[in-house]
DNA sequence: CCCGTGACATCGG
DNA sequence: TCCGATGCCACGG
């Protein structure tokens, strides 16, 4: 294996299809390291491959929405998952329907 | 160079 | 079932 576990992770993230959501945690352990959530958060944070990493796919397990400092924050991200088709209860997403079992 | 914090999740009690 | 502690990687001070 070469590619390092980050790299994994943006791959990954890449690979979510529209209209579908994945979570810090599943993106963590497809790249082999179950714990690792928090430093995908990170890589997102830092997002060296920005635009073409869609980082707005990526939310909490619970479907919070997190992050996204931008504009108005939740609010914009939000609205692009509803924009791509992704359910939403209240402020998070349906979890139940726009989780990404694309891998699994 | 070392310490603390942060877009989270899982394990143990 | 709920709470506390631990793990991971990167960045800022």
């Amino acid at each position: 294996m070469r590619i390092s576990f980050k790299e994994k992770v943006y791959k990954l993230t890449q690979v979510i299809p529209k209209g579908k959501v994945a979570t810090y945690g599943q993106l963590a352990r497809l790249a082999g390291k179950s714990k690792a959530a928090r430093a995908v958060g990170s890589f997102m944070k830092t997002n060296p491959d920005a635009p073409r990493t869609p980082c707005h796919r990526v939310v909490a397990k619970d479907g919070s929405l997190t992050g996204y400092s931008m504009g108005k924050g939740i609010s914009t991200k939000k609205h692009m998952l509803e924009n791509e088709g992704v359910a939403f209860i209240g402020d998070k997403v349906d979890m139940g329907k726009a989780l990404w079992d694309g891998l699994m």
